[in-house]
DNA sequence: CCTGACCTAACGAACGTTCGTTATATTGCA
DNA sequence: TGCAATATAACGAACGTTCGTTAGGTCAGG
């Protein structure tokens, strides 16, 4: 019964919250009931709060952890050894990338944030303040060594990442681009034209 | 008792729109129930259904509204008899300044589109790929003209509506940058750097 | 025998919506 | 001009349903 016969062994808790993230995605939180959920899960609603103390406390568990893996996962990218037009096209891929693979954890958090308590509101909402600061901090450094032309690094981190963000909109896998094909196209896009890269340093 | 003493009188049917539209765009669609919105508007729930079918049938005007208003207001812009950077960067601080103006109605269109009937969904879903495709339409001929230099017009123009289209979710009044100098930081962002306008033709 | 995982049953509250009714305007016609 | 007919805008009560949540019970595995 327990044999791992194929794949990695997913906890029911990353089960639940995984499905829930995909109900949450397609129909919207509030649209969302505890027996919906339940039902795709395969247990009974009640079951559920063995979990979670609460339908928030589900939402703040999908909202934490997908904001920790962009931070864990991409941030480091900007502090590798190499130059900074490969570091910023390296995380522009990454970025989106990431993102469309777990839009349904990352697109819930950012619509429900005031669907949180006040306090965890605030908590995720600083996470996601430290990724931004951390882009604006990069194009900055990267300005000031002569890299990047900009006149405004802040303005120019918040337009990079707007632009980065906004694919999970409209791409769709059956279109006529690929996802590589996008984020190849946005990383030359933001680096060379946005961030006026120089080709050669 | 029908004197205008200063300003337009607006319908009661304006007045719950706008209401309603302010009130899903602070707690979500699902969160706000027709009683809360009549109670805002100063009347019964019941009295609601004078002026709509449903909630939905609401939720479908606002978003006719302003999808609308984009349509007749900006696209105007890029026809204008003027030099394509000024057209472009006319029309980005256009439409950064009246998506801020009705963000409520934006965002609550935007975010809820599911939620209406499938075929008023795609209606309106049509009217926003109209909006997208004519700013496409306007980078092509911009890069023919030998004006702005992008190698892919399409995915450029999904880039620089992205870009504008991301303001609303961190710029606040109070903060230290006027949405003036915001707008006005895009437009020549939008258009000198990501185009690729040169400065003078 | 204890505990984790799940169940059935039920709670009060809120949901969108419909109903019959009622003042108050507005309009058509003699 | 005056009165009947109609329209408009609102009311309070109630409909059946669904909501998030809780209490208490069952039962297998270690």
């Amino acid at each position: 019964m327990s044999s791992s016969v194929e794949q990695t062994e997913a906890s029911r808790l990353e089960v639940i919250l995984d499905q829930a993230a995909w109900l949450f995605y397609e129909r919207g939180y509030g649209a969302v009931g505890m027996r919906t959920i339940a039902e795709v899960v395969g247990v009974r609603a009640s079951s559920l709060y063995h979990y979670f103390d609460s339908k928030t406390d589900l939402l703040y568990q999908i909202s934490l952890g997908v904001t920790r893996d962009f931070i864990d996962q991409l941030l480091p990218i900007l502090e590798d050894p190499i130059p900074y037009p490969e570091r910023a096209t390296s995380f522009i891929r990454g970025h989106i990338e990431l993102r469309w693979r777990r839009r349904h954890w990352i697109s819930t958090t950012l619509q429900e944030l005031r669907s949180l308590e006040p306090e965890r509101s605030e908590e995720i909402a600083g996470y996601l303040r430290t990724y931004q600061r951390t882009v604006q901090d990069f194009i900055a450094q990267g300005v000031a060594a002569g890299i990047f032309q900009v006149g405004d690094p802040w303005l120019a981190g918040v337009a990079l990442l707007d632009m980065i963000n906004g694919v999970n909109g409209w791409y769709r896998p059956q279109g006529s681009r690929s996802l590589n094909q996008i984020a190849e196209g946005y990383a030359q896009l933001g680096v060379y034209q946005l961030l006026g890269a120089t080709q050669r340093l």
